[in-house]
DNA sequence: CCAATAGTGTCTATTAGACAGTATGAA
DNA sequence: TTCATACTGTCTAATAGACACTATTGG
């Protein structure tokens, strides 16, 4: 069935038109708070909106290729620098009337970033800025029953097209690639300390961990974490022991994995 | 960035050409195996090679209707008849040159299907099969260790463009799926004893797995199973007591999930 | 009767989670 | 000295998996 079609489409112009992008869903943690790379629409529709960085794939331009590049362009990280940040590809978007002008078909991925300086004026976004998730007003499935949402006032905006929808798709799969990937190690730097991690685990899932059971757990994951040997420098703001540092070990899953606490609410 | 350039793309027609396709991905199980749903190629390339059946997406058509629609013409069920299928995004594959004739970015969906009658000869199909998984030689990397992979002799194919990958993906998927989903109940009829429960989880992970123990544990996951309230008319085949019947209860994930035995190899 | 299978009981090793306790070091 | 924090010890409930056992039924 399929490729009769093919050929009778060899002249591809002769069929409808289709769009495909790459649209990318980067998260990073800042002051303790998830935020997400939005840029501000210019042009209608949906002018003056955040949307999600996104755009064309190139011609002879891999998907990932696409989405790392789009990611580069609007953080100011040269394109090869992605080196510490996550990317894999979260789904496809395609229900006609997404885009009012034409049938668009958007592959989104999903980034887990550490920490990245605010895109430079002079770079080539527009403007770009990493904004907090709970100042959208997100249809959030998995509401944070632990903290309250913390709505700024005059932040409130509603995503450009069905990129809302895409935003809690990714925020899904990333507190669920928490409990069995040790992605978690992507949104800090090179060498952390466990209550660094933990920081993690709680500002993605929104909820607090017990932080002696935390650290016991994670140490016993083989291959989570490796010793670096050294400790910070100093201890808390307030006092207390230096925290041994750690780096990502070698595990590309963990086993057994860390599970979210009581997620029976949200299995049926 | 990204919307400037869809303004000047206002004529899609001056962009590079690119295709959207859809292919699917279903599984059944037939005979103890896991069988796969496959086209035979009329024209080049891949002429005579098996491929997943697919095609355009059509105009106006959402993504998984289009992935019901192939679904359906090439199994041979109206299209409104796949209820007990269960039909999920895989992903989506578009790297430059793996049509040798377009670019084409195809969205793969992934099907559990429960044992279908074969495609009939006079329907749409020209040439579909249910073709036996193990008989393909595909790169898998979660290779069978229990059972020897029974190749039978003048049925291997290359599967044609990437659709090996693609295959291998939803393998992977598939088997991840059955521990934390209650999705091998779409693999068999709406009514169903343990024991063929059990056959489904032994057959998508080529593993064998305690009669007992997998008994007590699916019973205790809540949601999973529902009492039908009767058995069946007959023991098994050599004789032994008579199974009560069970459908799908109301979970929509399992908790906690049924995990495959010995998945340390695969952590890293 | 025999053999195969459904379903249950029991034991053990492991784990999650609650909680307490000790040591450290900046204010 | 104070006090938040890093890290460890301990107890308990829950769970996975191994294994045994009984009951049922077709051949």
């Amino acid at each position: 069935m399929t490729e009769e079609d093919f050929l009778a489409a060899y002249d591809p112009r002769a069929y409808p038109p289709v769009a495909v992008t790459v649209d990318v869903v980067a998260f990073t943690i800042r002051d303790g708070r998830l935020h997400l790379l939005l840029v501000r629409r210019a042009a209608p529709p949906y002018a003056g909106h955040w949307a999600l960085p996104g755009g064309f794939v190139h011609p002879d331009e891999d998907l990932p290729t696409g989405a790392g590049r789009e990611l580069a362009e609007e953080t100011g990280v040269q394109a090869g620098g992605l080196g510490r940040v996550h990317l894999e590809q979260l789904g496809t978007y395609g229900t006609p009337g997404r885009d009012p002008r034409m049938r668009v078909v958007s592959v989104a991925y999903l980034a887990f970033a550490p920490d990245l300086p605010d895109p430079a004026a002079g770079s080539d976004a527009d403007e770009a800025a990493w904004v907090a998730v709970d100042s959208l007003g997100l249809p959030d499935a998995a509401a944070l029953p632990g903290r309250p949402v913390r709505q700024r006032p005059g932040t409130t905006r509603k995503l450009a097209f069905d990129h809302a929808r895409i935003v809690a798709d990714g925020l899904d799969r990333a507190r669920s690639k928490l409990e069995y990937t040790p992605l978690a190690t992507r949104f800090v730097g090179p060498e952390f300390t466990i209550a660094e991690l933990r920081a993690v685990y709680e500002t993605v899932w929104g909820d607090t961990l017990h932080a002696g059971n935390f650290h016991r757990k994670v140490l016993s994951v083989p291959g989570f974490l490796e010793s670096v040997g050294a400790t910070t420098d100093r201890g808390g703001a307030r006092g207390g022991p230096r925290a041994r540092l750690y780096r990502a070990g070698d595990a590309r899953l963990l086993h057994p994995a860390l599970l979210r606490p009581s997620r029976e609410e949200a299995v049926r």
